[in-house]
DNA sequence: TGTGTTCGTTAGAAGTTATAACTCCGATCT
DNA sequence: AGATCGGAGTTATAACTTCTAACGAACACA
């Protein structure tokens, strides 16, 4: 949809078949994973051949890429509407768990498993960045008021940590309190997501999202 | 190790051969992830021709459901050696850390995205079931005692649901408060290392190990 | 010493990514 | 309107991959 907005009908055009290759990208990964992803299948589905695709993507791997950054986007692009429709800590962590289960490869995709050698590129760290903006404002929104001067809470050795070493949280003036919370909510969320998208979970009888829900409520105050 | 009590020399070279095919799978899965694993690159790095190795391996998902196998029961057993020496809950949490860092990818390759259709075999299933026990004991270990007569702290939502969801837990009669502290240690802890490992938090910061050492504060009783 | 199992080989089928060279259509410029 | 130039799609091809089939040779064992 971004990239929609050419001048030229052989830009409109273009765009339209990158478009096109995606949808049927992102169909072949949700069945069988995205390390089976094959350019020459997604071709063959669109009547072109093989090579055609070349055109609008320069490799496999930048196919991949453009997935993970609209991966990416889809999920800021939740977490701010949300967060602009007035949704505190817990909207946010039930918004997280619906984009996930919504897709579990498309989280995959971000969360999961990468090749050892792989950079994610600059403008996607900078759309996670915003997500932990986002993530942040919630967070300092559930601190107990008055704690900013105080620090009301004893100050935990992680405070301590994160209070020197806060390059993430940019010029947002939270308290360290409200940092490690805000990193809390994703490391733990991601915790129980991860381990119930890739099936660890299966067999052990007990339903994901109480564990989820009950991880949520610790992250909320209780 | 396990295979290589053999009768005849058959058996014994048989053995000597698979163990090798792995040893240079591993080097390979090192450095370029699970995904870039050729059979036909480790049959030329150790002499053979490329169908040589279809001798010892059925197909290259069968080595690779060996190495996770093979994965599972290191982790299985450094879990096992360290609760024998009278391991606590802490020194689990820094043993499982020293064994993800030791090797990402052997890490990633037990916790990492899974193809979608992917069947755990039985027995790494039944080893999981083995991790989670010694986990639990660990969990039973730091619960505040004489808990279990009167359960002392409010039992939560999930709490209950656990007591009458506790297939997992097999016959341990530890209390619903200790099932909800394993999971959460193992959740939790693998919120952390994932993102850590995945690289998710280059250029935040702060330092992964603080976050995880935090993390297990919380998690033996503060 | 003979016999049969197993190992390793080459050949080949059916995939994959990716490049090169060529055709052809369409948009733009004169 | 007509020539031209760029981009789309084609086929051919190279270099990979997994995996099967058929063959020869080596080795254990009786």
């Amino acid at each position: 949809m971004a990239e929609s907005d050419a001048k030229t009908p052989r830009e409109r055009y273009r765009a339209q078949v990158r478009e096109e290759v995606k949808k049927h990208a992102w169909e072949q990964i949700a069945t069988a994973g995205a390390s089976a992803l094959s350019l020459n299948a997604i071709a063959k589905r669109m009547g072109l051949s093989g090579p055609a695709l070349y055109r609008y993507f320069a490799n496999r791997d930048e196919l991949i890429t453009e997935l993970v950054r609209d991966a990416y986007r889809s999920l800021a692009d939740t977490f701010r509407a949300r967060a602009r429709a007035g949704a505190d800590l817990a909207d946010l962590a039930h918004a997280l768990r619906g984009w996930a289960l919504d897709d579990p490869q498309r989280y995959l995709l971000v969360y999961g498993t990468p090749v050892p050698g792989y950079q994610a590129p600059p403008d996607t760290t900078q759309i996670a960045a915003e997500m932990m903006a986002v993530l942040l404002d919630a967070a300092v929104a559930v601190e107990p008021p008055g704690a900013e001067a105080a620090e009301s809470a004893a100050a935990t050795p992680l405070d301590e940590h994160l209070a020197d070493h806060r390059a993430w949280a940019a010029e947002n003036p939270a308290p360290a309190s409200a940092l490690r919370r805000a990193l809390a909510f994703w490391t733990r969320l991601h915790g129980v997501l991860s381990l119930e998208l890739a099936g660890h979970f299966a067999g052990m009888g007990f339903d994901p999202a109480r564990l989820y829900a009950a991880e949520v409520d610790g992250l909320t105050g209780r």
